[in-house]
DNA sequence: ACGCTTTCCGGAAACGTTTTAGTATGGCAA
DNA sequence: TTGCCATACTAAAACGTTTCCGGAAAGCGT
């Protein structure tokens, strides 16, 4: 006999009138509820979450999928630590906790999440890594779990997502470089199956043609998203028949390992080679030169992200007015030398 | 009428003959076990979770206490997804799920694990980065909850700890410098406080002293654990009287920032200046020099550390012998470029 | 035919909480 | 006085599951 039985007994009181003293209901008296709280704060008193996830059908629990496959462990930079930082400071608001839910790599994520959906273990979900298509979606759609996907898919009709504004950050590198005279301008990308490779290359490809540049597929270099993939670009560039004078490269770190596979062929980027990376992230400032990319606040996103989140949810729709289903996430310019090369007199 | 109810009725069986026949229970005919679990995949039922934890007392899930301060997304280089692939690969043996909590960085962590701990949400715990005294592992022995922690401490009379093998790194590090002739080495190090920083150093005391090398505390330099620290011990050490001809870093990242100064007051380190580096990171790769440094595996740490826990677990000790209630986890040394400076003949 | 064990299953209690429905009390108006 | 409403409480049901206990049926030896 633990918990709020003996709690009552205690103050000998119904359990009835204790939990609603806890619960903030209306129909106590103020005296009571005052005795109810110190007595439970005395005791340590709280709610065993089984018993109380049991009776309400909820489990005051929010969950974020991610994966921890051995590519993101390497080359994700702390990302996700970034956006659970924001995210926690608007569901600590309404009593939600976070529950990282690190998807094994040998399972499928489908049948993961599918399970962790079924055993109802969490009132709404956040997927991140969403794929093109993505069973994902359409199981949740169906079980009616309210989410939101950080990154956008063509999956489960209209459902609610998050992503980084690609097409803004190509257009503007794009701009950027042309406007220094380039014409041949390369782009470092993961393949087309990763969404991001997709949308990237794809918003590329129209920034260019809006220039009345054709697009050139041999300048798209197909790599891994890693330092490693970086020097590989690097590489590939160099045995092109055309050389670009420029490149985007889509993950920062990428940097890291052109600039080696640069210095190893005597060329200094910036001077030689007009450099634009994309999401920049604190050790890129240390870069010589430094590097030109695009800056987001993960925080940020975390909120935006949460508040999403809670606007789906009926039992918080309340206070968040439904905004847009659909948002665009922006990133900021951060000039840096990198990008100083210009083919103009 | 949903869940087990409506299970056992479509079967036309009792929901306990169900439930046994779900969970593997002998006294049930190998028959009606055939047509239980087919029907439940049929029916895609899985146990609702509140209900069973409810009834159990336990929650097959085990919690991995995590900070997202700002410091720690900035610096922690992926490290603890990286160990959670460790984790995972066990735990999901045992049908347990881990669940990352993120301690909200304006939350006392203490409060933040006492709440979890009172709503008896996990079946134990993993906290990681631990002070030299740390409420929180008071708080798990008085609640009789099993829990490992990552990183050594003085609280709680003799509890279970992981760490790495610091002293073992300091000797080594020390030893290779002054078998090249160094006697000058300083370290860059964060404050006392922070546990790494008081065992470094202190081990690296030590190992001066076996070799006869009085300890000078002015080569101690007390930096924050980011480039920029690395970058301000470059600084701090090109101001001291008696220049020192090596240095160790406690932080990787320390390395790039050490590097940039020490290219702006035009020496090179390796041939200059001897530098070893403490944790191997990917990107440390692509120094130039190379940088010697100690490397582990993130997910054979992580998969000790469940291991370990599962030995302090009466249900699952078992299958895993009681070794040692604390452990030292062994770096292995990555020799680079960065410490081919030696003062021999 | 009888008793005994084994095998399998059904009924019901229990886990800790929230919530609904009902009840006692007192105040107030008629 | 009676009736009525508001207030603050109690009692009990319900959430979905596991597990204990008992009992029916079947097998087996005597």
């Amino acid at each position: 006999m633990k918990g709020i039985r003996q709690l009552a007994k205690h103050l000998d009181i119904s359990i009835g009138t204790v939990s609603r003293a806890l619960n903030g209901r209306p129909d106590v008296n103020e005296e009571t509820r005052k005795r109810v709280l110190a007595a439970a704060e005395e005791l340590g008193y709280v709610a065993n979450q089984s018993g109380r996830s049991l009776r309400q059908g909820t489990t005051n629990v929010i969950g974020l999928m991610i994966e921890s496959s051995k590519e993101t462990v390497e080359n994700s930079d702390n990302f996700f630590l970034g956006v659970t930082g924001g995210l926690q400071s608007v569901l600590s608001r309404h009593k939600l906790d976070l529950l990282m839910l690190p998807c094994p790599n040998d399972e499928d994520p489908h049948e993961y999440l599918k399970r962790m959906v079924a055993r109802r273990v969490v009132d709404a979900m956040i997927i991140s890594a969403t794929q093109r298509v993505d069973q994902r979606i359409d199981l949740l759609v169906k079980a009616k779990i309210p989410f939101v996907a950080l990154g956008r898919s063509t999956s489960g009709g209209s459902h609610t997502w998050i992503d980084l504004d690609f097409e803004g950050v190509a257009a503007c590198a794009v701009d950027r470089l042309v406007a220094k005279g380039h014409r041949r301008i390369a782009i470092a990308a993961p393949s087309n199956d990763i969404n991001l490779g997709y949308i990237f290359v794809d918003a590329y490809r129209q920034s260019l043609e809006r220039h009345g540049i054709a697009y050139d597929p041999s300048l798209v270099i197909r790599v891994k998203s890693s330092e490693q993939g970086g020097y590989q670009a690097g590489h590939e560039m160099l045995r092109l028949d055309s050389k670009p004078t420029a490149i985007i490269l889509i993950y920062e770190l990428m940097a890291i390992g052109l600039y080696r596979r640069m210095n190893e062929a005597g060329i200094i980027p910036g001077r030689d080679l007009a450099v634009i990376g994309f999401r920049e992230e604190p050790r890129g400032k240390f870069l010589q030169p430094s590097l030109t990319c695009f800056r987001m606040s993960l925080r940020d996103l975390g909120v935006e992200l949460a508040e999403t989140l809670l606007a789906t949810m009926p039992a918080y729709a309340e206070h968040y007015p439904k905004g847009a289903r659909n948002t665009i996430w922006p990133l900021e310019l951060v000039p840096g030398e990198s990008d100083a090369f210009s083919l103009n007199a």
